[in-house]
DNA sequence: GCCAACGTTGGC
DNA sequence: GCCAACGTTGGC
């Protein structure tokens, strides 16, 4: 089981949006950057991912996925239309994978930043160091248990 | 809106 | 392969 962290401007795209879709899930399109797409490319079925919201009002973690499908196409790449699609990128040899999340649960209040960065044990995650523009990141079971005890969620 | 930090592009 | 220029990210 792996643990990873997925960013998203709530303005393009929310977990209040993700729940209000059928089945709450949907496949994360439109990263495009190596690293992020290399850490998606290694996620499995039943990983978990916290949902993390970023360039808004309060950034924080504002609730967790699990990863349902692994290995998916980027459909958006191959489209003209989408703001994603990537002419360099073909059908026999696609750049961009990504996976299907469906919602596990929303945090209410959200984890913010402010609390994240004033968590010693938290000082060496990717996510809070500086200059930091990673999109998907990983997390070890520490780590993640650490932001679990911050939540309500319970198993 | 500002700005620092980073990734990507493209000429050489 | 280098590196300057540019575009993007994301907190504040």
């Amino acid at each position: 089981m792996n643990y990873w962290l997925l960013k998203s401007e709530p303005k393009s795209f929310s977990i209040k949006k993700l729940s209000l879709l059928a089945n709450q899930k949907d496949v994360w399109d439109g990263v495009r950057n190596y690293q992020a797409r290399n850490f998606l490319k290694s996620m499995k079925v039943d990983d978990l991912a916290f949902f993390y919201h970023s360039s808004c009002e309060v950034p924080g973690i504002a609730g967790m996925v699990k990863i349902i499908r692994a290995g998916i196409v980027d459909p958006t790449q191959f489209d003209p239309c989408s703001d994603y699609y990537d002419p360099k990128s073909t059908p026999d040899n696609p750049r961009w994978i990504t996976v299907e999340v469906k919602l596990v649960d929303t945090f209410d209040p959200i984890v913010t930043l402010a609390k994240l960065k004033s968590i010693k044990q938290l000082e060496d995650w990717v996510l809070l160091k500086k200059g930091n523009r990673l999109s998907v990141l990983p997390l070890t079971p520490i780590q993640w248990q650490t932001i679990i005890a911050l939540t309500p969620f319970k198993i």
